[in-house]
Order: C-alpha cells, then structure tokens, then sequence
RNA sequence: GCCCUCGUAGCUCAGGGGAUAGAGCACAGGAUUCCUAAUCCUGGAGUCGCAGGUUCGAUUCCUGCCGGGGGCACCA
C-alpha cells in the first residue's frame, strides 16, 4: 500500500520529465518499483534510470540525477533521495510513513487483505475429482488442500467461486469396484469367487463386503449384476471421501457427474458438433477427433471402436458446459499424470468455439511419503497407501494443511511423517500459531493490568521507531498486494512463507523489546501493533484455511 | 525419440533481468528474577546442474546438453 503511494509519484514524476524533454515515454510502465534487499538501501527504489537510459541511450547516472530532481518536490513522503550502485534510485520515507499502515489495518479487520480485483468474475474451480473407488491418498489431499486454498484467495480478491468436484461413477474403473465388491462379499460368505485380475485390493473393500453382509445376508449370492455391489461400494466410498474432505475443512459447492453429460445427450452433441465441423472423421471403426488441427502430433480417438468414449469426450462435454453455465474463468487442479489431458481438451474447447484461455490449469507433481526414513511408493489399486484420513489421524488438519502448501504446486513435496507427527512441536505451523497465541496472550495481560488500547486516534504511534518495528510495520503494508499477487498466479505457498516470516519477525520483536511497560503511551502504541500483527496472522492463516488458536 | 516439470547451503525448499542469493532443519555455543522458552541470539556453510547466446547487467530470459520426476493408448 505504500509501495503503490510511490510509485504513483515516480509515475507522476515520469510524466513532467517527458513535458520537459528529459526522456520520451518509450519507457512508461517498464520501470519498477521494489524493496531492495539490503538495509541502507532505502526503503524502496527503483530501476527507473536504468531503464529510462536503455531507451534513450543515455547514461543512467543522469537520469537519476534527473529523477532526484523531480522527486524533489515530494517531501511529504519523502525524507531522502539517493543515487546508487549501477543507478539505483534509492527512496527513504518520512518517518510516521510506516506507522500510517496501522490504521489502515486495524480499521480494515478481517477485510484486510481482502480486494475487489476480481470484480465478481465467476470463476469455477475444479479439483479432487477423484472417482470414487477408495479412500484419498496423499496425493489426492495435496490437491484437495491446494484447490481449496486457491479457492480461498480467489474468494478474497473478489472472485465469485464456485467448487467443483467432478467424478464418474459409471465407467470401467466402477464395475471392477462392482466386481471387487462382490468377489469379496462371496469370499467372506465361504462361497467361491473370482477375483478381478485388476481388482481393487484395499482392506475397505472387505469392510463393504462384510457391510453387505449384516444388511442383506447372503441375499446377493445369486445376483447377476454387478450394479448392487457396485452402487453399496460407490455409496460407502463417496460418504469416506466426503468425511475426510471435512475433516480437512473442504466443502464443495457442486458435484458433477459425468454420467449426466451422457444422459442429457451433450457427449453425442459434443461429436455431432464437431462433425459438422469437419474436425471429425471415422477410422479403423473408431470415431477420431482431428486434434492436429490444433498443433498437435496426432490425431486422437474419442470413441473407440468398441463404442466406448474415451475419457477426452466426456471431459470436453464437461468443459463446454463450464462456458455454458457462465464461467468466466476455469480453474482446474490436476496431478502430473494428468497433464497429458489437458492439450486434448483445450483444443475441444477451443473446436467448439469457446475461448481457450479462460482455462488454467494447475498442476501440482506428487507427494513423496517418507515414512521412517524410507520413500513410500504408492498404488491405489493395491492398496499399500497412506489415506489422508491415517494422515489426519496423525497430524490434524492444520499440520496437513499447512505441509500441503509448503511448496509450490511444481515441486514434488516431501511429506516426512516422522518429522510430521514425531516432532510435531517443531513444525513450522505451530510456530505461526505460537505468534498469534502470544498476541493473544499479550492482550490479556494488558488487561489484566488495566492498560487498554484506547481510542486508535489518540494512539501514539510515532512511538514506534525501533528496528523490529519498523521491519513489522513494512512487512504487514506488504499483505494485500502479496494477497493479490497469489491470487492471480494461484499459489497459495507464498501466503505460507509470508507467514512464516512475519511470525519470524514478531518473535524476535518480543524477544527484544516489552510490549506492555511503565511508559503507558508507548504501551499502547505498541498493543495496537500486537492487534495489528493479530489481524494479519489471522488473516493469512483463514486464506490457507488453519485456524489461529489464542492459547496453545 | 518427443512433450511437461524440477535441478539453488549437508538435507527440505523459497526467490528471481539488477547492487553483498535467503529461510527452516541439522550441527556448535549462548539467553528466561519481567507480556507463553512451542521463543530468541551468535556461528560456519553456495562455481544458483554444465555450456553457449541475448543484455549496460543473467542465478533469473533463450538454445543445447546432463541428471531426477511425470506424460506421450481405441486406460482415466
């Protein structure tokens, strides 16, 4: 927020250099402004000259002298102006500059943070989407995490969001449920039984199986059809799914089944569509979808020979009908192995006439599971993972919320579950939450004490000048762009190393320099910092949905 | 073979066209008569995978190579 402050009086000045000849505008809007690295580096600065000198091949030296001129006038905000290294414009501000952000935050509360920027486009953001056929893993609770959490951010900038889970329960994968299903309810019965080649061999599979059993019997021994088994299995496994994702905090709005893409007739409309189209054309017996006409290497078969869609059919159904229903944005959440999906779709959407780049989609690698020391490897289908429910049983939400966004969606992450529940007084949650109890903490005994905050106007905040205070106060002005800024590029980890830092920055604060004293006008301004940092770390913890505990 | 992604401190990872590249863990030492020691302070640690290119300036952008992961089906 200060940072915008200034830059509006470089743009400002920018301008009066062109109406006095001293640069053209071939450089407006390519300089920026930043914080620099290093202390003595002002507050901010810019690369203004450098980049102005580039254009105008001048020497950048002089066109900072020229820009130091033109700040000049700009005392109010500024306090010193200086030229350095390469032709740096380094921005000191007046002193109270920084206290100012304190009203600003206090007065904001919960909103701070918060933004307009996405000026109520309706977003729809798609994860999980896992069919239900066993329990979420790991893998699936990074996703689950990191959907909600952007979900989260776009919520905050503006965004009307809409969750979506989007599952199917009528292909291939669901009728080896079935027979998996039944397999088992026969085995447990004592009666003979195949067991599907590509079975799923999870314990949960013998749970439903003996639920069956106390249901119905053996009622089902003699049943031909696969759907009873299959649809008690679907049942069970849907209901654990949506337990965990609760547990987790995750709830969504909608779940949309691709089974209904065929029984309203859109898969056949998607391919009758694109025939008229000529983008379709029939070969070997399997109906296949020019998709290089879109750049890519090969065409690809949408329905197979047998008369089975492949999945791309139904996904491109899907995405239409996201344009269809008003999205103005797309978000989809997807593992790596996924990624292969997504060309094919775009290039649907983009056949059928809609905007390819109103879909983004966010892949996130896997999660790798170190359990005593020793890499996890895991499949669904055998059953040797660890669920997000066994993690939860473990770690809690917060602590598997917060490890899920501890790395950018591009890199693998390693979940160590030693470290995780062994060591958990160590985990880097617990130190951000710490910060917040202790600001809880403070306020109590402020009260205890009888010194209250007072009126937030009558606060003596240019009593807060030291080092760690100022680091505070500059870091916090910080939030909403940062908020922003992860909103827009999805990703939610730069909200958890913010937090981590300014926790950082807060214990070391307390370490130092007492907030309630003797001195009752500096205790004051003080407790109105502590409210500040307390609205902030709160703030930052609901985008990522942990919860800020006042006493640990 | 082709495509995507990652390669930064002993380990796990941030950062990213600029001025002296950061954090946590681990390791060593220290701090509490006083607001929660789940905290803080001090210390060492790096050819930013390799080689070219663009640029006033590259760890960051481009190309190639090497290495890890993922993907290249009439599986999803």
């Amino acid at each position: 927020m200060i940072r915008a402050r200034l830059k509006k009086r470089i743009d400002h000045c920018f301008a009066q250099g062109t109406e006095l000849g001293y640069w053209t505008e071939a450089a407006a809007g390519l300089y920026a402004v930043e914080e620099p690295k290093h202390a003595g580096q002002g507050d901010y600065a810019t690369n203004f000259a450098m980049v102005v000198a580039g254009k105008e091949k001048k020497k950048p030296r002089e066109v900072a002298a020229q820009l130091v001129e033109l700040l000049a006038a700009h005392t109010d905000l500024l306090a010193r102006v200086e030229v350095a290294g390469p032709g740096f414009v380094n921005c000191f501000l007046q002193e109270g500059v920084w206290q100012s952000v304190l009203p600003e935050i206090c007065t904001a509360g919960d909103a701070f943070g918060k933004s307009d920027i996405g000026r109520e486009k309706k977003v729809l953001v798609e994860f999980v989407s896992a069919n239900p056929t066993g329990p979420l893993s790991v893998g699936h609770g990074r996703q689950a995490v990191l959907g909600d959490a952007i979900a989260r951010l776009l919520e905050a900038t503006g965004h009307l969001v809409t969750r979506e889970y989007y599952y199917n329960d009528a292909g291939r994968q669901m009728r080896v449920l079935g027979e998996s299903t039944r397999a088992r309810y026969l085995e447990q019965l004592g009666l003979p039984f195949t067991f599907p080649e590509d079975g799923y061999q999870g314990q949960y599979i013998r749970d439903i199986a003996q639920e069956l059993i106390s249901e119905q019997g053996d009622r089902l021994k003699e049943v031909a059809e696969v759907a009873p088994f299959k649809e008690k299995a679907e049942q069970v496994i849907f209901a654990d799914i949506n337990n965990t994702l609760a547990r987790l905090g995750i709830r969504f709005d909608n779940y949309y089944n691709e089974h209904s893409l065929y029984e309203n007739g859109l898969v056949d409309d998607v391919i009758a569509t694109l025939r008229a189209k000529g983008l379709v054309y029939d070969k070997d017996g399997a109906v296949w979808f020019k998709t290089t006409e879109f750049g890519m290497e090969q065409d690809r078969v949408i329905v197979k020979s047998t008369g089975e869609p492949t999945y791309r059919l139904p996904d491109i159904a899907y995405h239409r009908e996201k344009f269809r229903r008003g999205y103005d944005w797309m978000v989809n959440i997807f593992g790596s192995d996924h990624i292969a999906t997504v060309p094919d779709v775009l290039a649907g959407v983009k056949a059928l006439g809609y905007d390819p780049a109103k879909v983004t989609v966010v892949i996130h690698q896997f999660v790798t599971l170190l359990r005593d020391g020793q890499q996890v490897k895991m499949s669904t289908r055998k059953a040797n993972f660890v669920t997000v429910d066994e993690l939860l049983d473990e770690v809690g939400p917060d602590v598997a919320r917060f490890f899920f966004l501890m790395r950018k969606a591009d890199s693998q992450l390693e979940f160590d579950l030693a470290l995780a529940t062994q060591q958990s007084q160590e985990n880097p949650v617990f130190y951000v939450q710490y910060g917040n109890a202790r600001l809880a903490s403070i306020a109590k005994q402020a009260a205890a004490k009888g010194i209250t905050r007072g009126e937030l106007a009558e606060a003596l905040l240019a009593r807060l000048t030291t080092e760690e205070e100022l680091h505070l106060l500059k870091a916090m002005a910080v939030f909403p762009a940062l908020v922003e800024s992860a909103a827009v590029a999805l990703e939610p980890h730069r909200i958890v190393f913010f937090l981590q830092e300014l926790a950082a920055h807060f214990h070391s604060y307390y370490n130092k320099h007492r907030v309630i004293s003797e001195d009752v006008d500096l205790s004051r301004a003080r407790l109105w910092l502590c409210e500040a940092l307390r609205i902030v770390i709160r703030n930052g913890l609901t985008l990522i949905g942990v919860s800020a505990p006042e006493t640990m």
